[in-house]
DNA sequence: ACCATTTTAGAATAATCGTTTTATAAAGGT
DNA sequence: ACCTTTATAAAACGATTATTCTAAAATGGT
């Protein structure tokens, strides 16, 4: 009962994924967001709450598309091929044209800003994201893939700190030339 | 002749170069500045135009200092060892406790807020910066430092991506540990 | 047809933004 | 002493911010 909402709520949310990862959490209004989705004001503080409340959900969402795609890749091969496919896929995204970089990590560089509640859905993400890593390096080294002195935690956090590396310089433009052979010079650390 | 001023203009450049660096150009407000440096607004608008003239000057004091310590690094001594120290000092600074990134790099993630002025020279420092890297590893392969087969552009341009993804992974909290043995394991691409 | 319920459209609020203006204060030159 | 010059303090401007409020509209149940 009731008048029926003429909004689609996870449409909502996907537009201010797209919003706050062009622009980030500050720069992004209510406004701006209303404006493109055409939802209501009042709709959108009944639904969410606030601002944060929608930049959360927006975290959530993002993260799980992350997390069903991308790092799905390590969970179904953890091993090199893994690793390969997935940082592949990073550097493909990062490669295209009008490349946002990452919701989440983009966010590391506006910490002040947002709430505690967002930073720690950043933390947790990218240590999950380290953690997979480095599952993946210490079933590989079981396995014979890489030589048995190798540091799978050291590994973790260099191909980590690279993901970090491919999303900051992905925004720079004229970075196509050469950008895949930075992955095949990454990869020679397994040797 | 004239009244004389009461502040001190690279003060004020120090300043912004600060709370730019802390929170980014769209959330650091005139208000905030002058807050900060008890200078008058009107002041302000005579000595830099506008907020983007300020954070221009603000780009530019923190490229100078950049140039003249670390990338001074990779000219005083275009090889390994320089690359070496010049890693080691991004390194050093990233792991530190209240890290704020780069002022340069951080507006990476806000190229939408920024004037073209600015985002131009946030594009010629890193290119700059790369190009550092890849004359001092061709100088490493000339002297025999690097096997011959190496690729300069490509290690350069992996070397950019690692110190991009060091500022990045920097404003992480508990990354101390291992942080430096991220360093150790890329260097291990030039064996 | 009316009522309760929920959403809508859109105005209203108070704060803050970048920027400009107005009036005063402090100096040197004559 | 007065004039010119420049910087100051502080108010004023219009735009935008996040958020709330008011009133009308659209549904289902009775």
């Amino acid at each position: 009962m009731g008048r029926p909402r003429s909004y689609n709520r996870a449409e909502i949310v996907e537009k201010a994924v797209i919003l706050f990862r062009q622009n980030g959490y500050k720069a992004v209004s209510i406004g701006n967001i209303v404006e493109a989705t055409g939802m209501n004001t009042a709709s959108m503080y009944k639904e969410f709450g606030d601002k944060n409340g929608l930049f959360v959900e927006a975290l959530n969402l993002y993260r799980g598309y992350l997390e069903s795609t991308r790092a799905q890749l390590l969970i179904d091969q953890p091993n090199i091929s893994g690793i390969e496919q997935f940082l592949k896929s990073v550097v493909e995204e990062a490669s295209g044209d009008a490349y946002h970089g990452c919701l989440i990590m983009n966010h590391l560089t506006q910490k002040n800003l947002i709430s505690h509640e967002a930073e720690e859905i950043i933390g947790a993400f990218c240590e999950g994201l380290e953690a997979l890593l480095e599952s993946a390096l210490k079933n590989a080294r079981a396995q014979g893939e890489i030589p048995a002195e190798k540091d799978p935690a050291s590994l973790a956090k260099f191909f980590a700190c690279l993901v970090h590396g491919f999303i900051l310089y992905g925004r720079h433009e004229n970075k196509k030339n050469g950008f895949s052979a930075v992955y095949e010079t990454a990869m020679e650390v397994l040797h």
